[in-house]
This record gives structure tokens, C-alpha cells and sequence, in this order.
DNA sequence: AGCATCGTTGTTATAACATATCAATGCCCA
DNA sequence: TGGGCATTGATATGTTATAACAACGATGCT
């Protein structure tokens, strides 16, 4: 949750990392994580930014996986019911998720620049906008929590 | 922000006030309340629902008043550019705004099965997200906080 | 092995959401 | 009265997303 996404870090290793861990997530859950959509978590976690599904339509069309917007819509459910993958409805794109597993309502700093994304971790019960629900009788089943602006690279680039 | 939406009141009377504190803020700031953009608040306001911009204008053209895309994004762009009205980023839609005037952060709860949308306050700043925001180094210029579910009148027709 | 089932993929077509561009109009004010 | 600028009208197009159906393939059952 400390937004570390911004900062340098071992892509590499953290990819490999979280891709382990997206297996051993669908293995236990008897899920199928085929090649497309193996490769499809890949591309979007070899970012760490929002891709559009053209985008990462492009990408797969490119290595021979499907060439028509349902491959790349298709794949993108699937990781998002997995879990293993989020929407980012501000920009109508697509985020490799960096800790899949816990069942988790995640927030997301967004650079409006550079388009990368940093995941955190929310509690809605406990806004504001819980107690607003529960006083109106409300009950909430998801949430969205978006923060647009520039990040600390794109700051200094004056960007 | 106490998300009243949701409950019974006076509509006709609500709309009328919150009109009358649109125009206030357009004379006030030097904005031109043109007659598709008017129309389009009332329209928006009156429903407490988020209308898409096809949806908006179906109406707007059916008053002969534009029949063309760019007439409904246009007037949208205005009223939330102008604090009237707000997008829904979730649904891809729009909602007019209840309390016009503040320059405010709004936060959403929104119906998944009539589309109604209460509108309450937050505090980005305040926020876990804020907190990761500063230890990022991040720069916040704009939030989108929503939350979807069932409202309680949906919940009681078991919707 | 044969075969039914069900999830996945391939493909075509289209729906839904949004903007670029340029011409025409109308308002303000020097 | 005419120059500048915001707004509107209209055409075309770009971008995001889904419906529908056929074909394939893994799994499980007998």
C-alpha cells in the first residue's frame, strides 16, 4: 500500500514475482490462466501503467494471439474477476494488479503524464462516503477510488 | 452530504433551488447559461440519475434544441467544467449537481439497478490515499471517489 | 475409446461513448 | 460598424465495448 510503484525498484524480479503469485492464485482457485491471458497480465505488469484494450490488443495481435476486440476484452474480464488485473474508470484502461491475492478495494494515484499507476489500499466502510451510505440506508457492493495528477518524475520534468 | 437523495422530498421545489443557484453562480463568474446548456441542467436535475450524453441528447433533440453529438458534450463540458454538473466516471455518465456553488470534491453513491446517484463530500487530502499521495511524493489535482450498489428502495423490490 | 459438456477462442458485426474540424451565427464592445 | 470571440450547427471520424454464433479443446463419464 506504499505506492512504491513510482519509485525505482527490480522490475524484473518484481514481475516475476507477482506472476508467481497469479499462479499459484489460479491453481488454487481452479482457475485457467491460458497463454493469452498469461501473456496478457505479462504486458500490462511490464508496465506499470494504464493500457488501453486497443493497446494491449495491439500487443497481442502483434505475437499472433488474436487479432479482434474480444481476445483483448476477454482477457481483460477474466484478470479483473480474477482479481488479478483492475479498470481504471478515469482513463477507461487497464492496470496489472501488483498484489493479487487478498480480496482487496483498491485506490490508485494516477499520472496524468506519463499514465503510470500506483495501487493502494482502501477501506470504504470507513470514509466518509461508508458513513454516508449507511445513514442513507445505502449498501455498497464496489468502489471506485481515483486521485489524478502528476507523479514525482513528471513533476521534475516540469511535464 | 447526507446522500438525502435517496429519500423523499420536494423535487419540483428542489429543482427550482438549485436552478436558481446555478444562475446565481453563471452571473456571478461572467458564464453564459445558453439555452441548451439550461435545458440540459434541468434535465440532468431532473432526475436524481446519471444520463449518458446520448441519453441527454434524445431530449435535447426531441425539444429541437440540437441533434448532433457535440451539442450534448458540449453542454456537458460546460456544466462540469462550471461545477453544475458532474461526470460518473463508473458508468460513463452524467448527473447535474445538487449543490452548485462550493468548489467541491464529491464523492458518489450510485445505484447499480436505477442508475440514481446521491452525491456526499470528501476530503482527498484527508484520505489513506492522501496519506500515500504525500509519501510518494505524488501531486493530486483531481479525485473521483464512487461507490456502487443498491439503494434502499432497490434493495426492498429485491432488484 | 466414444461422446456429452462446458469453458475458451475465432470471427463478424454493431453498439455506445467521444472528439476533430470547419462553417455559420450572434454577442460584446471599441 | 465592424473586429474579435464564444457559441452553435453539421459532417465525419475516432475510441471503447459488446452481442452473437461457430469452432475448438479440455474434462469427465461410461
Amino acid at each position: 500500500m506504499s505506492a512504491i510503484e513510482f519509485r525505482d525498484h527490480d522490475h524484473a524480479a518484481c514481475m516475476r514475482s507477482t506472476m508467481q503469485a497469479a499462479e499459484a492464485q489460479c491453481a488454487a482457485r481452479g482457475l485457467r490462466l491460458t497463454p493469452v491471458r498469461r501473456r496478457a497480465l505479462e504486458i500490462l505488469l511490464a508496465e506499470h501503467r494504464a493500457l488501453g484494450a486497443y493497446d494491449l490488443l495491439a500487443h497481442l495481435s502483434a505475437e499472433g494471439l488474436g487479432a479482434q476486440p474480444p481476445v483483448a476484452y476477454r482477457a481483460l474480464d477474466f484478470l479483473v474477476k480474477a482479481g488479478l488485473a483492475h479498470k481504471i474508470e478515469a482513463l477507461n484502461a487497464y492496470v496489472g494488479c501488483v498484489h493479487p491475492g487478498e480480496d482487496h478495494a483498491p485506490a490508485f494515484l494516477i499520472c496524468r503524464s506519463c499514465r503510470s499507476v500506483a495501487e493502494a489500499e482502501t477501506s470504504p466502510t470507513k470514509s466518509r462516503l461508508g458513513d454516508a451510505a449507511r445513514a442513507a440506508g445505502f449498501r455498497i457492493e464496489r468502489s471506485v477510488v481515483e486521485a489524478e495528477g502528476l507523479c514525482p518524475a513528471c513533476q521534475e520534468t516540469g511535464a
